[in-house]
DNA sequence: GCTCTGTTTCGACAAGCGTCAAGGTAGACG
DNA sequence: CGTCTACCTTGACGCTTGTCGAAACAGAGC
């Protein structure tokens, strides 16, 4: 029971509902506080930067422990968090074990913190959020 | 010393640095962390989203707290610390206190969450993010 | 003074962060 | 094939931090 928040919360949060225009279920915030836990530590914030704008899209944990001053498990427990709260995903290609983010997730939480601006069609996400990989496990 | 994370946020952070096209500092992902984590709690997040699309911009406290199955000092607790993340300010008008969300934040972190898309020119931030207003305790 | 509103203080309980030790998995070597 | 090593994860254990409520406190209005 939580391997599944990426679709999860696609289908809570929906498609470009601003956190302004209405209030939030319980639910809703229930799955989107999720997301903001998970983004609410530094180490874990840098990771995510760190994968998400390493080359290629992905980074082997390999390029990521050396940048911290933190033990492999610690990493490793990171890295759990975030992919348990479909920020990302984690693939092994024979001896490394190669990261890359959900931009889609990230882009959806963004629409979510826009504010509702009358000029705003709240058309940003392009589309196909709703058809997401569920996250793995 | 914490009092000043929404100016010192707009500093470091900058305008439209997004997560993806390059990795945090150590120095900016304390800062962002700062203010996920005060959206990683469930209530804090419907908190924020009620006084945000609530008439008029502002929500007193009276209309909070009967949405909640919680005691009024857990709500109030819960108030503090979205007012120490820079996220909402409170105002004392007579008996009642009046709280409204910094929109500008919200656009911030919004901003640092998309995606470095090719066609973005990254000026989806207004202007004058710089100068905000202090966080007041 | 008294009441209403909201905050602060304090204590109990739960959850999170970090390290050490042990467990898998994949490639290298004999 | 067996073993050895490297890579990463998982589990177990302290320690810190966060969450919540009861009681006490501070401001405004009658």
């Amino acid at each position: 029971m939580r391997s599944r928040s990426l679709a999860q919360l696609a289908e809570v949060v929906g498609c470009c509902s601003p956190l302004a225009r209405q209030p939030l279920s319980a639910d809703q915030s229930v799955e989107l506080a999720r997301v903001f836990k998970a983004m609410g530590d530094p180490v874990r914030l840098r990771l995510l930067s760190l994968i998400a704008s390493h080359a290629g899209g992905e980074a082997c944990v390999c390029d990521l422990t050396d940048v911290f001053d933190l033990s492999g498990p610690t990493i490793s427990h990171h890295l759990k968090v975030l992919r348990e709260a479909g920020l990302i995903t984690g693939e092994r290609r024979g001896t490394w074990i190669y990261y890359r983010v959900h931009p889609e997730l990230l882009a959806q939480v963004s629409a979510v913190l826009v504010p509702a601006a009358p000029d705003d069609p709240s058309g940003i996400i392009p589309d196909g959020i709703t058809s997401l990989p569920v996250v793995d496990r």
